[in-house]
DNA sequence: AAACAAACCAACCGCGTCAGG
DNA sequence: ACCTGACGCGGTTGGTTTGTT
């Protein structure tokens, strides 16, 4: 008996999604808040199965996706991760908020992986490509990701302690989600995926009939508490913007992707666990460029500390990345 | 200007996992 | 304990764009 499909077939539309299915998408999750995508397409009337719709949501339409060059950093981080988890994007992206995991396994098979072999001719990309043989993996290898595992584990267990007290949640924040799109101090990081969305808004607008305004802090709020207690794959946000027909009026849009946009105030304010506590010495390990340091990146912490304390072990952070990068590291970048 | 190749990236597919019944 | 449905993830594909001859 074989699996049957997560869609009938017949009649499902395959293919890029046009601005209007994207609106369409948008105003349903902006009301409903992502989750449940077996009913979206249903409730929509969007012809698309609803893998189709949460592939779309998340890789493209999302809050909080940041799109273009990736930065010496992110592209360090990403090596630095590959080498320590594999191909496990999903694991990669917690790291990096503002990136999908298809947007870095993308990046990774076009341009890292490339980047790497040139300098790595004699690795080839069964061993470069985290732990596709079992054979291959080192004894040292398994230990780091067993080590890494521990300390998402650890990670997922702070973010749930820290739901007790919301105070901390702009610290210890969900990996993947929405906190991390609201802690960001940085405008850009929402602007591409708000351009492409108000660039396709704005031939609908002139045809859209006005409707009344939904205060910003009222959905601020709601968007906020609707955050508490959700994984990190679903975890995006949900702003009630939403008319009494389920349709989210330009004006309104445009209030949500104001809110959306609003740096979420005193980040750096309570630092609640030890891990945290040092942030932004260790950050520093990775942080070769002058931008502010982002409440999105607190993740990182455990990771970077782990790094540190590594890297305290077996001598400095060049060791570091000369390990991951099997010794090419200095030259890479 | 046309043809071809390479690069890029959005989207699809199939499998694994997990929660609920 | 087992089954089923829903979701998430990683690999892959195919269309589009860009570069080269």
């Amino acid at each position: 008996m074989g699996r049957p499909p997560c869609c009938d077939k017949v009649g499902v539309k395959k293919g890029p999604w046009t601005p209007e299915e994207d609106i369409i998408l948008v105003s349903y999750i902006q009301e409903h808040g992502p989750g449940n995508w077996r009913s979206v397409p249903t409730n929509t009337g969007l012809l698309r199965c609803s893998k189709s719709c949460r592939l779309r949501w998340t890789n493209y339409l999302r809050p909080g996706i940041k799109r273009g060059n990736f930065t010496d950093h992110e592209e360090k981080m990403i090596i630095h991760l590959q080498a320590l988890l594999g191909n496990r994007w999903a694991a990669i992206a917690s790291y990096l908020p503002q990136r999908t995991d298809n947007d870095i396994k993308n990046y990774w098979n076009t341009h890292l992986k490339k980047k790497l072999k040139k300098l790595q001719p004699g690795i080839d990309d069964n061993t470069r490509d985290g732990f596709s043989d079992s054979q291959q993996i080192s004894k040292g290898q398994w230990e780091r990701r067993l080590q890494t595992d521990i300390h998402m584990a650890r990670q997922a267990l702070c973010e749930a302690l820290s739901l007790e007290n919301p105070n901390n949640l702009s610290d210890l924040k969900p990996s993947n989600g929405y906190y991390s799109y609201l802690s960001s101090t940085q405008p850009s990081t929402y602007a591409s995926s708000t351009e492409n969305i108000s660039k396709l808004l704005q031939g609908w607008m002139k045809n859209s009939p006005k409707s009344s305004k939904t205060t910003s802090s009222e959905t601020t709020q709601n968007s906020s508490n609707n955050r508490a207690g959700t994984d990190s794959s679903s975890s995006q946000g949900t702003p009630n913007g939403a008319n009494k027909n389920g349709n989210v009026s330009p004006d309104d849009f445009e209030i949500l992707l104001f809110d959306l946009e609003s740096p979420t105030p005193d980040v750096s304010q309570s630092v609640s666990l030890d891990d945290t506590v040092n942030f932004s010495q260790e950050i520093s390990l990775f942080q070769d460029e002058s931008k502010p340091i982002l409440g999105s990146e607190a993740p990182l912490s455990f990771l970077e500390k782990w790094l540190f304390e590594e890297g305290a072990t077996q001598g400095n952070e060049e060791d570091l990345i000369e390990a991951s990068l099997g010794g090419t590291g200095a030259d890479f970048f």
